[in-house]
DNA sequence: GTTATAAAAGATGTTTAACTCTTTTATTAT
DNA sequence: ATAATAAAAGAGTTAAACATCTTTTATAAC
């Protein structure tokens, strides 16, 4: 596995897809998603539920029915998604696996291991998830392969 | 879990104590490794068995036998434990779990976690396992909390 | 209000990672 | 040689992650 756990890729993927769709006004079903980012249907389907139980994404029930994204949604950090679903274990803990990181009783990774926590962190802060969209939409980034 | 494996953070501090145990010029038990480094006894032996199939460290059997290190070993970068364990997707996979990574057909995420990545793996790259003996005889940094 | 649509909710199944136990083999000391 | 020690090897268990299936609820169109 990579940084991220597999539900957690899942859950980018898809938000980065139901964002694109939002800016161009429309809703998308379980089904489209779970095809455009090349997931599991089903299981899929848990993973939204999730994430708009605490309130990342927004979805209404039957005919044109679908997930969508609110304007607030898009302002929000990429780092929200991986938080609701991965926890805060990836931007906090210690790289070897020590009960807590700190600098007083430092692990022997910790000094570099700081910076690389850091630099994930600040990644997946800086940018919101409405603000990739225009690179999705002229192509020059994909979400599927 | 964190960016790393259970099972690698396991190895990872079980090396380092089996390294500065070698600099000492002492073989150690499987035993007073898992004591401490805080893992679990027989689930440790498991995996010290695979490092040294892999000949990442060095075992004798028997009265007076246990775990050491040879200087070839001790000259190894910490990426090859990681490696051993977790695989190579950690230093090479996209960020968002598509197929590949690549720089022709990028993820929205590419151009900022390459840096991530390459940080990561210069970092376990960079020091050799033998290097963080000095700053654990000093009590510098810890291997357990 | 009936029907069709689509997500929510809940229960269930599968696979993989994490962990344990038992038996065997190698080494050393007596 | 025998007994003691310690890892190797192999089989087995448990728990968590991953995934599916079924039923219910909300919404919209007719
Ligand atoms: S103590 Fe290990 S990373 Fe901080
Ligand atoms: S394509 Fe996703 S990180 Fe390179």
């Amino acid at each position: 596995m990579g940084i991220f756990s597999k539900t957690c890729e899942y859950a980018v993927r898809a938000v980065f897809y139901i964002a694109q769709s939002s800016q161009e006004g429309r809703k998308v079903s379980i089904k489209e998603i779970a095809e455009k980012v090349k997931s599991p249907e089903p299981f899929l389907g848990k993973i939204l539920q999730n994430l708009s139980k605490v309130g990342l994404i927004q979805s209404t029930k039957g005919p044109h029915g679908g997930f969508f994204i609110d304007p607030e949604g898009l302002k929000k950090p990429i780092a929200d998604i991986v938080l609701a679903i991965d926890g805060e274990q990836i931007f906090t803990g210690c790289g070897m696996g020590l009960d807590y990181c700190s600098e007083k009783n430092p692990c022997p990774l910790h000094h570099d291991f700081k910076k690389v926590r850091n630099q994930l962190s600040s990644m997946l802060k800086k940018t919101s998830i409405g603000q990739f969209n225009l690179q999705l939409i002229k192509g020059s980034v994909t979400l599927y392969k």
